[in-house]
DNA sequence: TGTACATCAGTGAACGCGCGTTCACTGATGTAC
DNA sequence: TGTACATCAGTGAACGCGCGTTCACTGATGTAC
């Protein structure tokens, strides 16, 4: 029979579109199989193991849906602060929604978990949408467009977590869903307070 | 053999402390039984099967985190804006450590979820601590402590999701360790902005 | 009180299932002559 | 060109394992006489 050159990357695509339909919880190697098209047993000719398989699709789900996000908002001084926030906004809740259900099963794979942490940039460490708001407001901070003493960690962090909250899975089935007028509640709320 | 009139309990005890320990993910009924001291099959004399006693033992987990926390901060009017939200977040923080873990594997257990959501209060949804901290602030605007046009839903999504945010494993292993000043940054950035 | 029996809480080996993984096999292709 | 053979990508039944669940059994207790 003649070799598929582009077997490896066959297997690798089906299991991201599995990942991306269902999450990581719960697929198994037969499935990924049947939906590459092939038999159970070449898988190992090409991976160690499923582990390694499904890190590879989660991985590029995640750089897919990464990249469908286009250029990023900013830079620094261009613009207004507010618009470059919101766009930031919509940034995260786009990234979390399309990658929060296949994230949801990987503390359950622990092995999954670890080959798909390797896979990443070590220096961003997978967090990269949180470094970058973080860098952007520092460097709006030094062109003294926000207030010297903010401590644009803590920020970034209630911008990201603010999103992943409105997506993430509640008690009762599904995510709320995320209100129209949300990214700028955020932002007003972000730029001027409550007092 | 005499029976053990608080085995039911003992049973949800056992799960509970497992939950507490290691999360829903990967439990078996040998280890909850074995925990409890008692043998395999005695759990089906008591329980429907393995889904409701893990969602049992996950429900007593959470109600003794909750338990734990003491009394809510407030009322709305008592001392000043800025302490009653510290002392929120910090409460959002602790509930948020002390559950995390447990509820790490729940997205990969949709039978337990399910169970476990039916066992929530209905009004509240297991989003009680969201709640509790827009009523307050919703009392303080009522008050005129804070701003007229405040969206209390969407600053209480804010200082969840951060907490939430800030407790949640990395892809490399651990949650990053929380700053002690957190709480005091959080609440200064929501109180007067970063303008 | 003593004895025979019924009850039933509790036991744990066994069952059936689905999983990840392995491996003996197949058959199309490339090569030697 | 035709033929015999080696190669090896690909197959899928079979294996071993751990899981949730079942069920025939045990033996201490309560009861009847």
């Amino acid at each position: 029979m003649a070799p598929r050159e582009d077997l490896r990357e066959d297997l690798v695509a089906a299991a991201e579109r599995l990942v991306a339909r269902r999450g990581v919880a719960g697929l198994t190697v037969r499935e990924i199989a049947r939906e590459a098209g092939v038999a159970t047993g070449l898988l190992y000719k090409h991976f160690a193991g499923k582990e390694e398989l499904v890190a590879l699709g989660l991985y590029a789900h995640f750089r897919s849906v990464d990249a469908r996000l286009g250029d990023r908002p900013g830079p620094a001084g261009a613009g207004t602060v507010e618009a470059n926030l919101r766009a930031y906004v919509t940034r995260a809740l786009v990234l979390h929604e399309a990658v929060m259900p296949a994230f949801a099963g990987l503390p359950s794979e622990p092995g999954v978990r670890e080959r798909f942490a390797a896979l990443l940039d070590p220096a961003t460490g997978g967090s990269g949408l949180r470094e970058d708001i973080a860098d952007y407001l520092g460097a709006e901070r030094a062109l003294g467009r926000i207030a010297e003493g903010t401590n644009v960690g803590t920020v970034a962090t209630m911008i990201i977590g603010a999103c992943h909250e409105l997506v993430l899975p509640r008690p009762h089935g599904a995510p709320a869903e995320v209100p129209p007028e949300f990214a700028d509640e955020l932002v007003e709320t972000i730029l001027n307070g409550i007092l």
